[in-house]
DNA sequence: CCGACTAGATTAACATGCTAACTTAGAATG
DNA sequence: CATTCTAAGTTAGCATGTTAATCTAGTCGG
């Protein structure tokens, strides 16, 4: 047993640290905050509702992250003109300057280390997204 | 761009949540908690220092998971008969079983898992270990 | 024998994840 | 119109990760 669930957990905790120190010494943000940031991009105009589920992570986990984001001035949070209790995100300027340089950095970063590593991408890729499927049928018939 | 850094970040995050979720029905205790205990015991008795560096984890989180551990009654820490500010650490009987228990049941889960989604195991983990290697490498490198 | 060094552990303060409970803004219904 | 339902967001309190600074137990040189 070579102990996979491990392994997984100890590179993606590297990669994380990895990202983080990238992104500190560029741009002073951190990696989480980034990744917020960047998904608000490409949703476009998000709910924080959407932005929670798209991250896989808690809806107060995103209440108290957009603070900090709009408090830096990256984001903007505003009630939705559609009406309900919604907040409408948007970048602001930095903020997407922010998001444009930083995942040009990290993407390069990244492609040159599995390059290094010898690891076929798609090949990674395809399997890792199989997981996550087989996962998540999982959970739904347990549910 | 199929954002493999993304989806790894979602696998392991659903691990997690999953191992979590059946070490808590099972044993009520977490995931972290668990692989501690499991990792002392291979390490037969190991000192703060030398589970932090296996685990990965800086050493005041080892200290303050020890404490919890030790206030639980699952693991020991005493002072080393060698000498020095070390503690020496060993599962108790209860942690033991825990041990025990829990990886049989998780290793069972996730076997059956990486069955259901098709993907080679030892291909894919293979895989994971080069990428860490390579990881490491390079922070070495920068370093 | 005493002051300084080393290794290992802890404390303080913060970031970010979670769940449970509560609040808020509109919508729906009698 | 007032009541009540629903969807979205926030608050409170905890678990676990981090770094920087400090404490502690032996060791070593003068």
């Amino acid at each position: 047993m070579s102990d996979l669930s491990f392994d997984l957990h100890a590179l993606t905790a590297r990669l994380d640290r990895s990202a983080d120190r990238i992104l500190h010494g560029e741009f002073d943000v951190s990696y989480r905050r980034f990744l917020t940031l960047l998904i608000v991009g490409e949703l476009g105009t998000a709910t924080q509702r959407a932005l929670a589920e798209k991250m896989g992570v808690s809806e107060p986990s995103v209440s108290r992250m957009t603070g900090v984001l709009v408090d830096t001035g990256l984001l903007a949070a505003q009630a939705d003109p559609g009406g309900g209790n919604r907040r409408r995100l948007r970048l602001q300027p930095p903020g997407e300057h922010l998001v444009e340089q930083g995942r040009e950095l990290l993407e390069r970063r990244f492609t040159r280390l599995v390059e290094r590593s010898g690891v076929p991408y798609d090949d990674y890729a395809r399997n890792t997204k199989l997981l996550i499927a087989a996962l998540d049928a999982k959970e739904q018939q347990v549910t």
